[in-house]
DNA sequence: GACAGCATGTAATGAGTTACATGATTAA
DNA sequence: TTAATCATGTAACTCATTACATGCTGTC
């Protein structure tokens, strides 16, 4: 298969910015930020929904401004120089354009569950050890994400007028992780009743409940 | 910042493969597939814990055949060509290498969690109309995964002798879509009563409810 | 005999990961 | 006075997305 024409078309016309760009459009949206704080703002926030390299942080802002959605200005602290990143009102703008989009799906990529799923190409132990994997990132998740809540009580939290908006979205943070944390709970005992053996009653019994809600 | 040495050694190292790769190799596992036949069974399986184009389930199979972990045959189906792919030894052998490796946590990404993270940034309907993404996608991905349950039942599943692995893998999508369509019909009445006014004493009680649960 | 849609890919571009570099500050 | 770690980035490379190309097959 050969490409006949001059398809370059696409080269021109995608202008658009990625979601990791509005990402930081919110956050430059409450306050200036430079970019180490932008990386520790992301861990008590864009993590739980939008989870980004620190160095993906450090270099958003700056495309950011380059298309005038955001201003740098230099600043001296104590021998060094750094950027401060402040939003500008074409971001604004560019932002609440953005959130009117009607936006995709979640994108879950669980590797714990792919290596469940293969787990009868190798032996058991690797498959309890994913679980084991699972079930402690949805632990510390939790208690991290706990952490900043306990914030909000005790009027510690950065930006307390926001609170509505990340009590609401905690809890189906709190949601997914118990909901994980029971399932490996689950899905221990069941392994260790497979013993190489494979479908038992007990999976049947399983199925049905499963199919049975709806 | 410059850089001075000759630090190319990382050019040299990375031998490894994708996750993806061990994913499709592991789908290999089980049976021949041609690239199509790829496409059609990750959407059964691999669709639900390792989401990829089909664009990367006809490229993968290619690579694993450069590294001898895979084996193409040409076939010839009515006057067309296409090629199907099997798992060699060396592949089953670096599958079960892989799997017992320690593997990663899940990586979500939440894109209508973010939006509702600056909601505060736009109009509540843009806020509402992310939660209705959010609870379509959970609502369709559990009616899929629920047919393919089906299949078990009827007998009409591929691989039932893998039927107790798929049970139990599903049994943790289930949980992770009703805690989402639970969450947005929370959210949704949650946020028909900000009217732009903020944290209201209803606000209060969720956070103290969310904290009081450890 | 046209058109829709299935089947089978390839290429360009862009985004993200990983590794590297290096100055400043703090603790031992 | 080191060593660790905080702070601030840059570069190379890999991977995925998106768009394109095109033959076959049934159907109207």
């Amino acid at each position: 298969m050969r490409y006949s024409g001059a398809g370059v078309k696409c080269l021109f016309v995608d202008n658009r910015l990625s979601t990791t760009s509005y990402a930081v459009l919110g956050l430059l949206a409450l306050r200036s930020w430079t970019g180490y704080e932008l990386t520790q703002q992301a861990r008590r926030s864009l993590a739980y929904c939008w989870p980004k390299e620190d160095s993906v942080l450090y270099e958003e802002p700056r495309r950011l401004a380059a298309r005038g959605l955001a201003r740098a200005q230099k600043e001296r602290d104590r021998g060094r120089t750094r950027n401060r990143y402040s939003i500008t009102d074409a971001g604004r703008d560019a932002l609440r354009a953005w959130l009117a989009t009607p936006g995709v799906p979640p994108h879950l990529e669980l590797e714990p569950l792919l290596r469940l799923t293969f787990a009868d190409q190798g032996e058991l132990p690797d498959a309890q050890a994913a679980i084991v994997t699972l079930r402690a990132w949805a632990a510390a998740s939790r208690a991290d994400g706990m952490a900043v809540l306990r914030g909000y009580q005790t009027g510690q939290a950065p930006f307390p007028e926001r609170m509505h908006i990340n009590v609401l979205t905690a809890c189906y943070y709190k949601a997914i992780y118990d909901a994980t944390i029971a399932f490996c709970d689950l899905a221990q005992k069941e392994i260790s009743g497979w013993e190489r053996i494979g479908a038992t009653q007990r999976t049947r019994d399983l199925l049905s409940k499963l199919l049975a809600d709806e």
